[in-house]
RNA sequence: CGGGGUGUAGCGCAGCCUGGUUAGCGCGCGUGCCUUGGGAGCACGAGGUCGCCAGUUCGAAUCUGGCCACCCCGACCA
């Protein structure tokens, strides 16, 4: 392709509507451009790296047994009353009416419909296990679209689905993805993590994310200095530290506390760390109202709190609420005399002798209270998110906290669709059974804009290979010259023939411009001809990512070229 | 939805507070000359419902009200 002819509006200035990294980035390159929040157009570059991961998922997919379909987007509301997820999936599911006055939305993932598909012609265990998956395009209204390509309303995904007759079949069925999941983004050339997740709303019993490892990811993986043990922090398990057998023993004493509410005026007041304070956190929940004791300097994990709680709903209550429960103003909650109300302890609280608890009186705290005795929980769990160096819930080392781009989701979905639609099939013993199901999600178009998060430096993007839309940049400097002219053309067409994509950048602009806009998209390799070198019978070769420039012989160039591919990371 | 902010040429911005006649600047775009190793230079030129609607006023980009769109922070997720 030549540049003179490929359509790359690139931009010298950064879009002022866009704040992260690959969302400029992919602006400027000439990749995307946004019709409407969260919805974008894809131009030729930024269709050729999505097409590149596509590919690789393709391949990997159909590696692993799984069959590619092509699903529906437009979806009765029937299928999703009859899973329950119409009035659970709430306003992200975009729904809509069409002439008849049927209910209808826009696919935002496709349970339903698989397993509407599969339900009607898999009767026998003899046509199990299936695992089929597709390339779609699917719509949720977020909330709050953002960050271009990273959370988008219209996105492209991956989803897989598997449906065995065993549950051996089915955690087979899902290593097998795990490991499918694995070489996908080992190939796209990104530095990624597998961890422990929750499940959400999909439900399920166990899930895995797959994280590309960036500064700007949304998502807190926490992983241990020493063995492989890692899990989003959401999920992070906290290692229950040892109860104490002690006491204060001397009563609890009410201090006054004008107008300190917060953990950090209490400590500094009272001269105490915010260790030895405990926060009662009053929750609304659909569950009912729930107290929640942490350490002082803990955080509270909702999700832990709303698994235990099996809860779908969970909120920090207002004031009223905590005037309601405490007889107290928010910021002087305390456990001591709470009643009417269920009162979770995280387990660290067991571990504090003494602590600083709110009195539920304005401007009052207790002090000395003994957790042991001074006030009744109904239940000790684990209800805080971790810290950096909290120790390792799996061996001795220490949890460190690292950011992660969630662009893979695989899940065992255990029989919560078969079941609620009706999937069964007939076992070797003629009875009717219903499928496990496991479900593998890949944001494919995240994909690309976590490899730029990823892999970029002051002078734009620099794509891994694999995703790159091309793979090597030809640059032609100098006054025009048939020679030079001819010379590009050559290598350019032994470069196609060799199995690499390349552009040849034939416009009439300055060394400078093309350097430049090269840089800007990411092309990995560059390869420059010059009328000095080439009167030697050389070009130059360039890599985005070392920024070294080499010499080499003509002949020579696809070699030097591939073996500069084919290194990359080294 | 709650909080904060922005809407003026394709992009980035100034002008608005203190209303005034042809609405500016840089980049980009077109034509010509010139130039060709890191976003050159000169000349000429095209391009604007000042987000939309209503109001105040002799007069509105500017003041007032309503609406819309987009961005950022929170709850959601590939």
């Amino acid at each position: 392709m030549r540049m003179s002819k490929l359509h790359v509006p690139t931009l010298k200035e950064d879009p002022a509507d866009a704040e992260v990294i690959s969302h400029r980035l992919m602006l400027r390159a000439g990749m995307i451009r946004k019709l409407t929040a969260g919805v974008y157009s894809y131009l030729p570059l930024g269709y050729r790296s999505l097409r590149k991961v596509e590919q690789i998922v393709r391949e990997e997919m159909d590696a692993s047994g799984a069959q590619e379909v092509f699903l529906p987007m437009v979806q009765p509301a029937e299928l999703w009353r009859e899973s329950g997820r119409w009035d659970y999936y709430g306003t992200e599911l975009l729904r809509f009416k069409d002439r008849h006055e049927r209910e209808c939305c826009l696919g935002p993932t496709h349970e339903e419909v698989i397993t509407d598909l599969v339900r009607r012609d898999v009767r026998s265990y003899r046509d199990l296990p299936l695992n089929l998956y597709q390339i779609q395009t699917k719509f949720r209204d977020e909330i709050r679209p953002r960050f271009g390509l990273m959370r988008g309303r219209e996105f492209v995904m991956k989803d897989a689905y598997s449906f065995d007759a065993t549950e051996e079949g089915a955690e087979a069925a899902y290593l097998i993805m795990r490991d499918a999941y694995e070489r996908i983004f080992k190939r796209c050339g990104l530095q990624f993590r597998a961890v422990e997740a929750d499940s959400g709303p999909i439900g399920g019993s166990f899930s895995h994310e797959f994280m590309v490892l960036a500064n700007t990811g949304e998502d807190i993986v926490v992983s241990c200095d020493s063995c492989d043990y890692a899990a989003n922090l959401e999920k992070a398990e906290i290692k229950p530290c040892s109860p104490t057998e002690k006491t204060t023993g001397s009563e609890p004493r009410k201090v006054a506390t004008p107008s300190m509410k917060t953990i950090e005026e209490v400590s500094q007041f009272l001269g105490v760390t915010p260790s030895q304070l405990i926060k009662t956190l009053i929750l609304r929940t659909d569950k009912g109202p729930v107290a929640v004791l942490l350490r002082g300097d803990h955080e509270l994990n909702d999700i832990k709190v709303k698994n235990y709680l099996a809860a779908s709903e969970i909120e920090l209550a207002d004031e009223r609420l905590i005037n309601e429960i405490t007889g107290g103003p928010m910021g002087f909650s305390g456990p001591v005399g709470l009643s009417g109300v269920t009162i979770l302890a995280d387990h660290a609280i067991r571990g504090m002798e003494s602590a600083v608890v709110g009195a539920n009186e304005k401007d009052f705290h207790l002090i000395d209270v003994s957790p042991l005795t001074g006030f009744k929980v109904d239940a000790y769990g684990d209800f805080r998110s971790a810290l950096a160096g909290d120790p390792c819930p799996r061996c001795q080392g220490k949890l460190v906290m690292s950011r992660g781009i969630e662009v893979g989701h695989i899940f065992k979905l255990g029989t919560k669709y078969s079941e609620s639609m009706n999937a069964t099939f007939l076992d070797p013993d003629g009875k009717e059974t219903l499928m496990i199901m496991g479900c593998y999600g890949i944001g494919v178009s995240r994909t690309v804009a976590a490899a730029i998060e990823q892999n970029h430096d002051d002078d734009g993007i620099i794509f891994p290979p694999p995703l790159a839309p091309f793979s090597v940049m030809i640059t032609t400097v100098g006054a025009k010259s048939d020679e030079i002219d001819a010379a590009a053309q050559s290598i350019y067409e032994k470069l196609w023939q060799s199995g690499f994509d390349t552009l040849l950048d034939d416009r009439n602009e300055r060394p400078g411009v093309k350097f430049k806009d090269a840089d800007l998209i990411g092309i990995p390799v560059r390869l420059t001809i010059g009328k000095k070198a080439l009167a030697e019978g050389k070009v130059e070769l360039r890599s985005r990512r070392k920024k070294e420039t080499v010499l080499v012989e003509i002949e020579k160039a696809v070699d030097a070229v591939r073996e500069m591919i084919e290194n990359w990371d080294a």
